[in-house]
DNA sequence: ACAGATACCTTGACAGACGAGGTATCTCAG
DNA sequence: CTGAGATACCTCGTCTGTCAAGGTATCTGT
């Protein structure tokens, strides 16, 4: 992964329910987009996708549920509810606070 | 703090090297300038401040003095050496890339 | 029959941020 | 002169999120 998940930490949520907003889906496919969709650049490790699930879907921003598996292993897919919907504005809007914030404060010049 | 830390996390080394490509100075200060610069908005915790010190004088990314204390507590001022100038630079582009991708994440429409 | 892709999950370790607490110096009001 | 408050630095222990390593089960194609 080029990006340092050190740098995304704190993110990995949000990136999961942006996804959510635009339907259902399930982990594998989730990490399947972002590498495609970044062409390499990113993914989301396993494990910290897992506990991301868990995490938000114990805040009951998410719930979940077995789906049709057609033809390949079991699904779990995953919805955002109307709390995570909220929640996700949100965050969208700290991570918009957060741009600018960081745009401001790393400037080497005046 | 309105930021949450979490956001800015992977970030804090980034923000005190860019302050400290303008010239030497010292902890506290650096933390009353993000106060006032972002109008309460934002500071780093003490303890987070000099671990984030302590780190990166031991990858020479920056080194320390003891400095004239000017009527007051003595203080101990940190100079950016070229190594850290390197790894700045290196760092404010890693921001950009960073947030582009997150830009790109984090759109919930298509 | 078995390799490889799909898909999910758990455990333990690690690093960074921080709350709580501590030290020492200087200034200024009472 | 005494004590509160500002300045300034530091340490310890805890918590949280990420991840490496490992595991399970199913389906497809050779």
């Amino acid at each position: 992964m080029a990006i340092s998940s050190d740098l995304i930490r704190g993110h990995i949520d949000t990136i999961i329910m942006a996804r959510l907003m635009k339907g259902d889906t399930y982990g594998y496919e989730i990490n399947k987009e972002l590498r495609t969709r970044t062409n390499g650049a990113f993914e989301i490790k396993e494990a910290t996708l897992y506990s991301a699930f868990r995490r938000l879907e114990s805040s009951d921003y998410i719930s979940s549920y077995w789906g049709p598996n057609e033809g390949g292993a079991r699904r779990r897919y995953y919805h955002l509810t109307d709390l995570g919907r909220l929640e996700c504005s949100a965050q969208l809007s700290a991570w918009c606070e957060t741009r600018s914030l960081l745009d401001r404060l790393l400037q080497t010049e005046d």
